[in-house]
RNA sequence: GGGGCGGUAGCUCAAUUGGUUAGAGUACUGGCUUGUCACGCCAGUGGUUGCGGGUUCGAUUCCCGUCCGCCUCGCCA
């Protein structure tokens, strides 16, 4: 076999009257006739252009060179030359060329169902580009993601291991445990009728690691949750995780910034400079979710009092339910901009948060228009132009229910807005740091309290004494990292104290017993000497998305699922013969006659 | 589990109100072509219209069911 010498991508004048071999896959080929042939021959490097003058070399080499067809492999001696005809400004390599002596016709290909042409991967349905993934990922587009990303694990482990980490695996097959995602769940041949359950994170396994004294610890794992996935979201997954002993939570948050800006400077040569902090409270009211893009405006106000005064049984019934609230945007110039056609589509789609509707009102030189005008004519109206600011130009849209529904309401319009307004500005990274979650959620159906984070999150320090007076005030040591709206990292203080990690199983309405039962091994291990510690996990392929700039989570993973967690690829998933479930004490139900 | 969009040649798409032999570009095959580079020119091959039913003289088109893909609500401690 020809033995290759260089990467086709990174051949350069330099090389010129060097003897080479070079090997790859045909990206174009064009038969020139009895005279020449050209092919473009491409690595992961990049393209460079091979040339066979079919006059001046064996006849064997001419057969073969005037067979080529697209994505064959070959490998291809000959000398590197300035090009003969015009050099190619969009080639790196496109002054020169190589002209080939001797061609090795590695292995021939059929013919691609889908070729990994930039310009044509657009327009490819991503089903037939999962199908033949193998093809897809010689895009070069691809090709650089897999690398970016590879960086990007790159930097994480030599900045977490400069900083004292160690990396450790902990195992995939685990238990059930109640709480958090559905499992993914493998029968176990040993133990007739047990299951293991496959890990939506290692959480437990970090902690039990700081129990034993490994004070730093970080591990880029895959976590698996069997729910429906999303754009940004897979069923399996990866992250960044890390778990530190001895520390507060201004340590994690130092050492997580002080990561981020370095992956920034390393990928961007960018200075991310100090990440801001926010509250959960403050960012719920003011932007109506827990992960802010503050990218730009459009900022919530509550008008709760001044809706109260306006004579619109819409607002008046929202009041009356338990947490009632208005909340108002106040969109600068929406007078103009938004038309009618925008706000009744809006208006319906926020049906889909359970709201009733997005009342709009327009202020114009003319006074109040459009929407709600005719309620605002007294002096509720003067007090709303106090309120937001408002200026003449100005538009609000409103959102009146309980407090949750309005405010995702709110929020959710906000992010549409900026989008469809085109006011979310390109090439901003807003990093924002969200502290002080609640500890829990009231489930009202269910009438208990649910770990908002999950139910190892310390309170903070100052909260221990309301824990059960008043469960939904108490406020968490977790902590979010939040990048241009979108969540890239949790973490928390975990709690260390055997007692407390009792008093909030159950809170959440684990019995002494049940604890015992489900969280045993970690009540033990609190007892026997754990220091205090927390951490922190960063989703991976969504750091790489921002990164890499996609918006669809499948560009990042070399092999992701579909919606339906099929590999289109592999075809999995599939059957498995009744021998291998017999040995597993598994059966097959047959599905119910309708 | 719910809602929306889509599925026609290997790929990307078209096909009028239900009506002739389902077309185009590209790919592929053959021929021509000595400086191309998304090479070019000529000719040709290529179809279970996702699948299964139904209505009809006739279905890519209408109806019912079903599968698959994408987006989304729920879900994702």
């Amino acid at each position: 076999m020809l033995k290759r010498t260089h990467y086709c991508g990174l051949l350069r004048p330099q090389h010129e009257g060097e003897e080479v071999v070079v090997a790859g896959w045909v990206n174009t080929y064009r038969d020139q006739g009895r005279g020449l042939v050209f092919c473009d021959l491409r690595d992961r490097e990049g393209l460079a252009q091979v040339v066979f003058d079919l006059e001046d070399v064996p006849g064997d080499v001419v057969t073969a060179a005037r067979a080529l067809r697209r994505e064959d492999v070959i490998a291809v001696r000959g000398k590197v030359r300035k090009r003969a005809g015009d050099a190619n400004p969009r080639l790196a390599t496109g002054s020169i060329e190589v002209l080939a002596s001797a061609i090795e016709v590695l292995n021939k290909a059929e013919v691609p169902p889908i070729l990994p042409d930039e310009h044509e991967a657009d327009r490819i349905a991503e089903e037939t580009r999962l199908r033949y993934r193998y093809i897809d990922l010689r895009r070069p587009r691809m090709q650089q993601i897999m690398r970016l990303r590879s960086r990007v694990t790159k930097f994480a482990r030599d900045y977490f291991a400069h900083n004292g980490f160690l990396e450790i695996e902990t195992p995939l097959l685990i238990k059930s445990t109640p709480e958090g995602a559905r499992d993914f769940v493998v029968p176990s041949r040993l133990y007739p009728g047990s299951w293991y359950a496959l890990p939506q994170s290692p959480q437990l396994f970090k902690q039990i690691l700081m129990i034993a004294g490994f004070d730093r610890y970080l591990q880029i794992c895959r976590c698996l949750r069997d729910e429906d996935p999303r754009a940004d979201r897979q069923a399996e997954f990866s992250q960044i995780d890390l778990e530190m002993s001895f520390v507060e939570r201004q340590d994690v948050i130092d050492m997580i910034s002080g990561f981020v800006a370095g992956l920034w400077k390393e990928i961007f040569g960018l200075e991310i400079g100090a990440i801001p902090v926010m509250t959960y409270h403050e960012a719920m009211e003011r932007f109506g979710i827990d992960r802010p893009d503050t990218r730009f405006g459009l900022e919530i106000a509550d008008v709760s009092d001044v809706a109260q005064r306006m004579d619109f049984r819409v607002f008046q019934d929202a009041l009356a339910k338990p947490k009632g609230v208005v909340k108002a945007i106040r969109v600068p110039g929406g007078a103009e901009t938004l038309t009618r056609k925008m706000t009744d589509g809006w208006g319906e789609w926020v049906r889909t948060f359970k709201a009733g509707g997005l009342p709009v009102v327009k202020l114009t030189a003319k006074g109040w228009e459009t929407g709600i005008a005719k309620f605002l004519s007294g002096d509720a109206g003067e007090a709303l132009k106090q309120r937001l600011g408002l200026e003449v130009g100005d538009a609000v849209l409103f959102a009146a229910d309980t407090y949750a529904i309005a405010t995702k309401t709110m929020g959710e319009v906000r992010l549409r807005m900026g989008r469809e307004l085109g006011l979310v500005p390109e090439g901003q990274w807003k990093f924002l740091w969200v502290i002080d979650f609640p500890m829990f959620e009231h489930d009202d159906e269910r009438n208990r309290w649910v770990a908002l984070h999950h139910p190892f999150t310390s309170p903070n320090p100052d909260q221990f004494d309301i824990l059960e007076s008043d469960p939904g005030a108490c406020v968490s040591a977790g902590y979010d990292l939040v990048l241009n709206g979108s969540e890239i990292a949790g973490g928390s203080i975990r709690i260390h104290s055997p007692a407390v990690q009792q008093r909030v199983f159950n809170l959440i309405g684990l019995s002494d017993a049940e604890a015992e039962v489900k969280f045993g091994f970690l009540l033990r291990a609190l007892r026997h000497g754990a220091p205090p510690h927390g951490g922190i996990a960063f989703g991976l392929d969504r750091l790489v998305m921002h990164l890499a700039g996609t918006e669809n989570i499948r560009d990042v993973i070399a092999f992701p699922k579909t919606q339906s967690g099929a590999d289109l690829m592999i075809e999995a998933p599939g059957p498995v013969d009744l021998e291998q479930l017999d040995e597993l004490h598994v059966r097959n139900v047959e599905e119910a006659p309708a």
